[in-house]
DNA sequence: CTGAAAGCGCTAACAA
DNA sequence: TTGTTAGCGCTTTCAG
């Protein structure tokens, strides 16, 4: 079994408090540190963050629930917190949901039990009702790329309106008209708003959104095969198709391969994130990307903020953060 | 504060053993079994995983060591990984150690505070000396892709050497001889075997491998595109090539379109991994590809399998189980 | 089947 | 500074 404090006091004579107070950077008679140290060293003593956090009423666990670890924008991100919040001494426990709000619940609900001590999530839905639990104990909430009604918290957006704006606008500045968009699954919240860009942008150069130039993907790769060629089937006078994530990006380029049509002198493209990608392809993608370092710094800072808070008295207002995308540029429009 | 069993006794008026029997499944008095579920809704009683761990000296969380999340192939057995343990009850708390040995063991040093019930890691290194801690705790470790020295334990790989062995040879029945090879870090155990099974099968072709034709990339896109770079300045007679993992591969797609060389006229290739992306490039590529879900259930299996023994007396003899790789015919080899 | 009581390993008053 | 003591919320004997 491992030894406890219980066998270091004995071990060096001392008592319970002074090493727990060693432990946690307390002060400590110089001749006690290095007794402790050595008793330490001798019954390879490890601190048990069960009892810990079993005591303290904190894990020092913070919980991730994403819709799906395979997606690019969310590994990147996950990624990069994760390392952020280990930096402070807080694991994750990740929950992929697949993009399913049943199972979202679920895994709320088995979070909450292992008591984590604040929530990161990428939420399918479009209501925070199922995260009242944490709210309401006290625990905070971190919202990832999308908005949720019923529930106060911070979260940190990208301007997905004003991405699928300028995209956009640049098809239009080429001299396109018919401009097809494969949009995301209706009831998310980044899908809609990336539609209402596309629909915004058109609508400021004086045309009229075509009900049939919008195919509702799902955010996958065959998703966005399927949208493609139904956009195709159906547009025969399409000229330019703008695609709102990467997977379904993908999905459109194998499409547009299957079916032999080249970009851009048959169909100029504009797709979404994975610069990687968009440079592997021929010809270039012209794309949208996302800051994924930057959403995840600034969900780390905020959690970690919120975090500290909690120790002191008042807390601030929540944040909503919203960052940029930028444009890259390819060879795919003309 | 959320309400314990002790509330919930006190408002059923029945004992803690009765409550902490009904919540493990044991047998309690319809009658009171009606009062405790009125009682748990009533306070919003909801377990605490945390004082359960620390008594049972069990946390019901495996800790999860990867080198890099955004890799894909980590992802797609992590996710699956995820979901099946999770499915049994179990967390994971995944660490990303960016294929850094040092911090590979501060992870393991991290999970083994956190008092992880096992560990599944797809380890960096040669030497698994610094998982002695685990495996003398009696916690079951799974290695997932590489086998290491110094330690008994499961392990779940692919059968990389004949995987690059069959990849090569079809390079050679195509009638190439300079084959160039774009190879893993060194001292990473799959990147050996894979360039053991290129050179087996070179030499089975009376063709004495040429360490010009061989670019120890370091796994990632940029690495890939670098080693293309070189290989192509290298070896102007070089027809065909290999790319042993999926960010080479991607990175040496890039550098090709880069160069403007031309596939499969100039150069055939066979690239790693990810279907879904050798069916977006121009042409389609032909790639070997290694079985994630199946990797990802072996894994779990193992694992799962160890922990329920450890209840039980006695334990099986290590395994290692080595899945095969299929591969994909597209029309990049001429 | 149920109740009482002990204790998992740690922290946090409180005293000394 | 250091020692003593009392729990954190749960499981688990052991009686009843």
């Amino acid at each position: 079994m491992a030894a406890t404090i219980k066998d270091i006091a004995k071990q060096t004579g001392l008592g319970l408090a002074t090493i727990s107070s060693y432990l946690n950077g307390g002060n400590v008679r110089e001749k006690n540190r290095v007794k402790i140290e050595a008793a330490i060293e001798e019954l390879h003593f490890e601190v048990n963050e069960v009892a810990r956090g079993l005591k303290t009423n904190k894990t020092k666990i913070i919980g991730i629930i994403i819709p799906e670890l395979n997606n690019i924008f969310c590994a990147e991100i996950i990624t990069e917190v994760e390392d952020l919040l280990r930096s402070h001494g807080y694991a994750t426990m990740i929950c992929d949901c697949r993009t399913d709000e049943r199972r979202e619940e679920e895994a709320v609900e088995f979070l909450l039990h292992r008591r984590v001590d604040g929530l990161i999530i990428m939420p399918s839905g479009r209501s925070g009702k199922y995260l009242e639990k944490f709210t309401k104990a006290g625990k905070p909430v971190v919202l990832i790329d999308r908005k949720l009604k019923d529930i106060d918290c911070d979260s940190v957006l990208v301007d997905n309106e004003g991405a699928a704006e300028d995209a956009v606008n640049r098809l239009l500045k080429a001299g396109h008209t018919r401009i097809g968009m494969i949009a995301g699954p209706k009831d998310i919240y980044t899908a809609q708003e990336r539609y209402s860009g596309y629909c915004k942008a058109l609508e400021q150069a004086g045309i009229r959104p075509d009900a049939k130039l919008a195919a509702w993907g799902n955010y996958t790769i065959e998703g966005g095969a399927d949208a493609m060629k139904e956009l195709v089937r159906e547009n025969p006078d399409m000229t330019a198709v703008f695609v709102s994530n990467y997977e379904m990006t993908m999905g459109a380029i194998i499409q547009i391969n299957e079916l032999g049509i080249r970009i851009p002198e048959e169909l100029s493209f504009i797709g979404f994130d994975n610069v990687e990608f968009a440079k592997a392809s021929i010809p270039k993608l012209s794309i949208v990307t996302q800051p994924t370092k930057e959403i995840a710094r600034n969900v780390s800072e905020l959690m970690l903020g919120r975090l500290e808070e909690a120790e002191e008295a008042e807390r601030k207002e929540y944040e909503t953060v919203r960052l940029t995308t930028s444009f890259v540029e390819g060879r795919s429009v003309l």
